[in-house]
DNA sequence: ACAAAAAGTAAAACGAACTTTACATATAGT
DNA sequence: ACTATATGTAAAGTTCGTTTTACTTTTTGT
């Protein structure tokens, strides 16, 4: 899964400990989403969707053919 | 976290077994989902949407206010 | 009324999502 | 070069998503 994280922050000019407290999220699990180390439930990526106005598809990708 | 996987099964007269093999999940995870016991996880999710052709937001709605 | 199919439920087990604490490395400003 | 801020990483622990097995209840068809 992949996402658009990185560059949503940096057109905000947040850090990741800046995204983690507007989702309630610990510092570490937004640098573990971003690194691909493991995927967000789905009511945090609904929660990251609300905060950045966008649609979960459009910051979340999935990369399956099957 | 509601959502819509019962009218959808009905609108293509699936059973919760039929929506299960196609989401390559047990029919239990299928009921527990229906029935709000826990949220499906974020690629359990996409895969709903593909399968839809729906917007994840058109199946799983967040109830949240905050 | 009966039988078959569908849906609901529950317990045990496992892996994935997330936390806290802690430390290491990188980047930026002076 | 020094300091502060940002990012990366790791271990241990908790909760949640999912499976398997198995049983009960509801719905549907004859």
């Amino acid at each position: 899964m992949k996402n658009r994280l990185k560059v949503l922050r940096a057109e905000r000019d947040w850090t990741q400990a800046d995204l983690a407290e507007r989702l309630d999220v610990s510092r570490q699990t937004i640098n573990a989403i971003e690194k691909g180390k493991f995927d967000p439930s789905l009511p945090l990526a609904f929660k990251a969707a609300r905060l950045f106005e966008l649609a979960i598809e459009d910051i979340f990708q999935d990369e399956e053919t099957t």
